[in-house]
DNA sequence: TATGAATGAGGCTTCATTCAT
DNA sequence: GATGAATGAAGCCTCATTCAT
C-alpha cells in the first residue's frame, strides 16, 4: 500500500517545527520581545496552531529547554563512560573533556543554550506560574547534577588535590563556563573578535593546574583587543 | 521654625528618588516586564513626572548604570593606590583584593549590580536605539577597563607567572565573578542557601594558585546542597 | 433556511465598514482630533480590529482617498467620452459639464471630498512619514491630471480663446471650485444659507464668458445674506 | 526723569512676543500638532507665562486672528479711499487693486494669513467653545464685509456689467483667491515652482473681462509644470 | 509677574489569547 | 486539526493645564 502524503503532518513533526522556530525567535529577540506571531510565521503555521499545541507563551518557552538539557546529558554520558572505563588518565584531561562537552553543547544549539541558560533574566519569573518555575528548575537541576556527578567520580579516582573539592569545583567550572560564554559573547558583539574558545582553554588550564596534583604552568595568552 | 512640606523637591532629590524606585522595579522584574507606571508609583510621583526627568524608558534605565559603574571605579581605586604604594605584597593578595572589591560592589547595590551586569539579556538590544547601546557599552567598558589596568600593573610587578597573562586573567576573573554571582544567586533562589561568598573565595584561591608563582593548595570546600 | 449572523464578516465588507466609519469621524473632527477609538466604536469593532486591517492611523486615512479620487476619475470619464464623440458643442458647455462633475463628486461623498481636499491642513504634514506623503501626492495628482487633460482636449477643439489657456484655465477652475466649496460651506455653517450651487454656476458663466469665444453676459445674481 | 529699563517687559510687548512666536509655530505645525511648550520656548518665556496672558490654547490661537484681520482692513482702506476720490478709473483696475491687496496681505504675514484662513480645518471646531467660535466668525466677517463693501461701491460707479453683481462677484473673487492660494501653495510644495502670482493675475484678467464692460482678452498663459 | 515642576487624562499601538469556521 | 479574524487589556508617551514658589 502506498504511503500517502499526509494532509496533516503528524503531531511530533508539527511540534518540532514550532519549537525550532520558537528557538530561533526567542534566541534572537529574547522572551518578552518575541511574539507568538513571529514564531507562527517562522514555523509556517497560523497563530492558532501554536496555541493548539502549547497552552501559552510560557509553556512554549519551557518546552524548549527539555531537549536542550537532554542534549547536555547526552554529551556528558560518553565522558562518564570513558571515565568509568579508565580511558581518562588524569584530572586535567577530565576537566578538559567536560569543558569541551559544555562548549560543544553550546555550539550545537546556541539558541537553546542561551534559552536554557538565561531564562531567569528579563523578568520572566514574575509572569510565570509557580508550577512552571518548578518544572524549569527541575529540568535544570538534572543537567547540572549529571555534570557534578562526573566530577565527583573524578575525585574518587584521586584526580583532584582536595578530597571534597568536587562540589566547589563543579560550581566554579560551571560558573566560569557561563561567565565566559556570556562575557565573551558580549565582547564579541562589540569588538567583533571571538575569544570564547581560547578563553575557555585558558580557564581549563588554570583550573587544572590549581586543582590537580602536579599540573603545569599558566598558559601564555594570545594578543587581544 | 516650621518644617513645611515642600511641594517641589530639589531636582537632584527627585531624580534620585525616581532612580531608586526604578532600580528596585527593574531589578525585580527586568527591563521589559517593568512599566513606567510601576516606577512612578513606587517613586510616589505621577507618570508624567518620570518623563519630565527622563526622555524615555531606555534613558531611565541607562541612567541607573552610570552611578553603579562609578561606584565600581571608586572601589577599585584604593586597590590601585595600594598597589602603586607597594602595600600589596603579592599576586594572591591582589587577586583577593580585586575580587573583594567586586563582591562588595555587588553587595552595596544589588539592584544596580544586576542592572549593570545583565542589561544585555532579555532582548533589550533589539529594542534599544543604536545610540543607547553605544552609551551603554561605553560606560561598561570604562569599569572593566579600570579593572584590567590594575591587573596589568600587577603583572609589571611580577605578580603573575606568565608575563602577558593579565589580559586573559582579567577576562577569567571577571567571567568567574559574573558566572558565580549569577549561578549562585540562582541556586540561592531555589535552595535558599547562600554560597556566593565562599565560592568566590574558592575561585580566588584557585586562580591565585594557578597564576601566581609559589602559591598554595586548592582550598578545602564546605558541605553543600 | 436560517439566516445566521456571521461572526466573521467578509474581509472586504469589514474593511469597507471601517473606512465608512473613519470617513465620518475624520470628516467631522479632522485628522488630528479623530481617534482610532472613535473610528472603532463607530464601526462597531474593537480597536485592535482597526489595526488588523490598517497599519496605523495614517494608513487608514490615506486609504480613504483612493476610492474618492477614483470616483472623481469615474465622473470625468463620460465628459471626456462625450467630448471625444463630439457631443459637446462648445467651451461653455464643457466648462459647465466639468464643474458639474466636480460638484456631483463632492456631493456624492462629502466626507471623502473634504478628506481628499483638505488633508494638507492642520499640520498633518509634520506628522506623516515621507512615504505617506508621497503616496498622497501621487494619488492626488492622478485626479487633477485627468481634469486637466479634458480641458486640454477642449483647447484642441478650439473651444478657448487663448491657445495654451488650458493650463491656467484648469488651475483657475480647480482653485475656484475648491475656494467656493470651502468658503460657501463656511458661510453656510454660520448663516445657514446654502449658496454653493449658485455660486458655482456663476463662476462657470464668468469663466466661460471670459475664456470662450463669443460667450455671453455676466450672470444676474440672486439675493443674498 | 530717566526711563529705566523695566525688569518686567510691559504687558503689550510680552503679549506681542508670545503671539509672534505662536504664529510661527501654529503656521508650521498646525493647531493640533503645536504645543504650548513650543510656543513658550520660541517666545523665550516659560509655559506658565503663556497661561498668564492667555486662558488656554484656543484663546491664544484666536488672538492671532485679530491683528491679521485688522491688517487686511488696513490694506483695503486705501483702495476704498482711492475709489471714493475717483482715482480708480474702471472695473479691471478695481479688481486688480483688490486682488493685489489680498495678495500683499497674505505675503506680509503668511503665518497669520494661513491661520486666519484655515482655522476651520483640522477639527478645531469640536474643541472650541461656542463663545470662542462666535468671536472667530465675528472677526472674520468684519474683514470680508469690508472687501464686499468696496466692490459694492464699484458697482454703484457702474464698473460692472450686472447691476447687483457685487455680491456674487465678491464671493467668486474671494473664493478664487483662497482656492488659488491654497492650490498653488500645495503645488509649490510638491513641484517647487511658484505660480501663485501669475495664476492670481490670470484670475484677475479673467474675472475683469467677464464682469466689466468692454474688457480684454483672456490672458496668454506661461509655461508650466 | 514669572517660573517650571508636577499632574493625569488620553492617544497610538502591540500582542497574548480566544473561538467560529 | 488548522486557521486567522477579533478582542481588549496594557504599555509607552504627549501635552494642556495647574499651582507653589
Amino acid at each position: 500500500m502506498t504511503q500517502k502524503k499526509p494532509r496533516f503532518k503528524d503531531k511530533e513533526t508539527r511540534i518540532a517545527e514550532i519549537q525550532k522556530a520558537a528557538r530561533r525567535v526567542f534566541f534572537e529577540k529574547g522572551y518578552q520581545a518575541s511574539t507568538i506571531d513571529q514564531v507562527a510565521r517562522e514555523a509556517g503555521v497560523a497563530k492558532g496552531t501554536v496555541y493548539f499545541y502549547f497552552d501559552n507563551k510560557d509553556d512554549l518557552y519551557i518546552s524548549l529547554m527539555i531537549p536542550t538539557v537532554k542534549d547536555l546529558i547526552d554529551r556528558l554520558r560518553p565522558v562518564e563512560q570513558d571515565l568509568d572505563a579508565g580511558r581518562i588518565p588524569d584530572g586535567p584531561e577530565l576537566i578538559g573533556r567536560l569543558m569541551d562537552g559544555l562548549y560543544e553543547w553550546a555550539q550545537a544549539d546556541p539558541d537553546g543554550f542561551r534559552i536554557a541558560t538565561t531564562f531567569q533574566q528579563g523578568g520572566l519569573f514574575s509572569r510565570m506560574s509557580g508550577e512552571t518555575l518548578e518544572r524549569l528548575n527541575e529540568v535544570g537541576r538534572e543537567g547540572f547534577g549529571r555534570f557534578r556527578r562526573v566530577l565527583s567520580k573524578g575525585r574518587t579516582s584521586g584526580f583532584f588535590n582536595a578530597p571534597e573539592a568536587d562540589i566547589v569545583l563543579s560550581d566554579i567550572m560551571w560558573s566560569a563556563f557561563l561567565g565566559i560564554m556570556q562575557f565573551e559573547e558580549n565582547k564579541k558583539r562589540v569588538t567583533g573578535k571571538d575569544h570564547v574558545r581560547s578563553t575557555l582553554d585558558s580557564a581549563v588550564r588554570l583550573i587544572a593546574r590549581s586543582a590537580c596534583p602536579g599540573a603545569g604552568e599558566f598558559p601564555a595568552p594570545k594578543e587581544e583587543v
